[in-house]
This record gives C-alpha cells, structure tokens and sequence, in this order.
DNA sequence: CTTGACTGGCTAACAGTGTTAGCCCTACTG
DNA sequence: CAGTAGGGCTAACACTGTTAGCCAGTCAAG
C-alpha cells in the first residue's frame, strides 16, 4: 500500500473515530487531506474498499488487546468490552454488516478469535457461544439497549459464570 | 394513525423485507403506492418516522412470538432465533442502532422482554446476559459471521445450557 | 534531448438520496 | 355558499458515491 493510500486510510479512521460511519464521505475524507473527492479514487477503487481497510486496522487491534488480555475468560472479556467501549464507533464498523474478507489482512479474522478459542480449550461450540455473549453485551450496550442505569457489570459476571464452569 | 398511513408503514414493510432497510427510499415507497414522495410528507414528519412504526410492528410480532413459546430458556431461545431468520432485515432493523424509543407504541419494550425475565425467575442479570447471547447468536449468523458451515446448533445448546444452570 | 508512459491531481457532471416550498383540486362543514 | 383541511402534485435544493476527461509533473528509454 503506497504513502498516500495509507494516509488515506488513516484519515478515514479518524473521521470514522469522531462522527460515526456516517461521517465517513468521500467529499470529507478528500476535504481532510487537502484534496478533492474524485482523487481518492486513483488510490481505491471505492468507498469500501477504504472501509475495508479501515476494519481491518481495527481488527488487528482487537487482536493485540486480546492477546495482550491474561489468560482466562473474565479476562478476555474485560479486554472485549474495553476496546469496543474505547472506540464504539470502530466496533461498530467491524462487527455490523458482512465482512468484505477479501480485502482483509489475511489470517486477521482467525487471529482475533484465537485467544477465546485457547480459552475455552477449543471447544468450537463454547467459542461461539461465548463470542455470540460478548459481542451481544457489546453491541447492545453501544446502542443503548438496555436500561438506562443496568448494571452490566453484573450481566457480564452471569455470563462469564456460565461460560467459564465446564 | 389513518388509513393511508397505515397503508404506508405496510408498503415500508414489505420493502424492508424483501430488498434489506436500504431498499426503504421515501421514492420507492411512494412508487409502490401509486403516489409521488413528497405526498409522504403528509402523513409522516420523516422517514425515521415511518422506520420506527415499522419497527414497532417487528417487535409486537416478535413479542408475540416469544410468548407463544412453550415455558423454559431453550424454546425460547429457538422461537427467538425462528423469528429472525423468518424475517432477517425487520430483525436487524430493530435490533440494530439507538431505538426511537419515543415513537413505539408504549410497553412494546417491557413486552418483548418479559418471557425471558419470566424464564429466568426474573434475575435481571441472567435475563440480560442471555438477551445478549441470543442477540449475538442470531446477529452474527445474519451477517455471516461465523465460519461457513458452523454448527450453529451446539452453539446454540452450548450457550442455553449454560444459562439454564441455576 | 526528446518522447512516451505513469502518477496523481483537477473540474464538470450524473444519478440517486431525503426533504422543502408552493401550488391545486376535492370534499366536507359552518 | 364560503372556507378550510386533506392529500395529491412539480420543481428544486443539498448531499451522497462515482465517472469521464483533462492536465501538470516525473522519470526512464530511444
């Protein structure tokens, strides 16, 4: 990826970080490197390939946090819930609509669900159930679906409880 | 709501239904019922307005879903799974995102949400725990997330087992 | 040294989006 | 009979992603 597609990429990050995926438009991507829109189309061939890009940022991140995460289900789930709540807007992205896999880093999608599937001991089953647990406390906490003062913290140690006794 | 707005939100429906939320354009609504899309305005301030009557209707029909459900987690975990991938594109649209919360009929909420806290002896954080597993399941199969070919069923059983453990 | 190709910018434009302004006919009501 | 409200219409605006086509600079080959 030359220079300028990776400033490009960053700037879309950026705009995505601060205003939602809806923020993200060629005209302000274009606008914020001091360029003009159609330009942007000599360094991706569309709007979603930059988007692309962008998710697979954010899904190598997630991974680093996972990995770096200690050993042990509450753990990982701590580390989950705190990238997504650091950057909602970025979880948002990656975790909402099909996932474009041939633009992504390959291996990247493996390499984010490897430390839950160590954690459960490779029981592909208990992997997804988990993974299904945490993305759903996530995601619905980022949209505000449950009430106003819940306590997830709570929510999070039912589920952790569940999942963690074998 | 009058005749002709109720004829709007059904037309609203089908077109989400079969085409996903972006196939709801205030023009192609208008088309499917003989008018023009300005002639909308007359009956809805918008279209998140028109949106959210659709989505009031999805959870009514999901709400009634989940308490023609036999008693217990599992049967409603597979009523809850049934009706989403019935209707794929009303689920995500009204699991997806804030909610309109002041444009739903009243209660719709509470009402979708009680044969859950009644199946878990009304522990709200069992209730909402397995709210997020179920959401997360059957999200992250609409999207395609999980590997091709997953065996979505143990994930399923994996996750309801581990709820239904007092 | 010139010529050609490539890179990366640009303007103008198009089709599609939600939405507004303003007009007009019809029906019902005082 | 007058007037008002309902519900349609066209024209238009600002915004979206995207394409066509033009042009300046750089750099290597003949």
């Amino acid at each position: 990826m030359s220079e300028r597609a990776a400033q490009i990429v960053t700037a879309a990050r950026e705009l995505i970080e601060d205003g939602g995926a809806d923020a993200l438009t060629m005209r302000a991507l274009a606008n914020r490197l001091g360029i003009r829109a159609p330009s942007l189309y000599k360094h991706f061939p569309d709007k979603a390939a930059v988007e692309a890009q962008v998710i697979g940022v954010a899904m190598t991140e997630l991974a680093e946090a996972l990995e770096a995460a200690g050993p042990g289900l509450p753990a990982l789930g701590v580390a989950y819930r705190r990238y997504a709540l650091a950057h909602p807007h970025l979880y948002r992205l990656m975790s909402s609509g099909p996932l474009p896999r041939d633009l992504l880093p390959p291996g990247v999608e493996e390499r984010a669900a490897m430390p839950l599937v160590r954690a459960v001991a490779f029981d592909e089953a208990a992997s997804r159930a988990a993974w299904a647990f945490a993305h759903g406390m996530v995601i619905l906490e980022l949209d505000g679906r449950f009430p106003p003062g819940a306590d997830l913290g709570s929510a999070w140690e039912a589920g952790m409880a569940a999942f963690s006794v074998p």
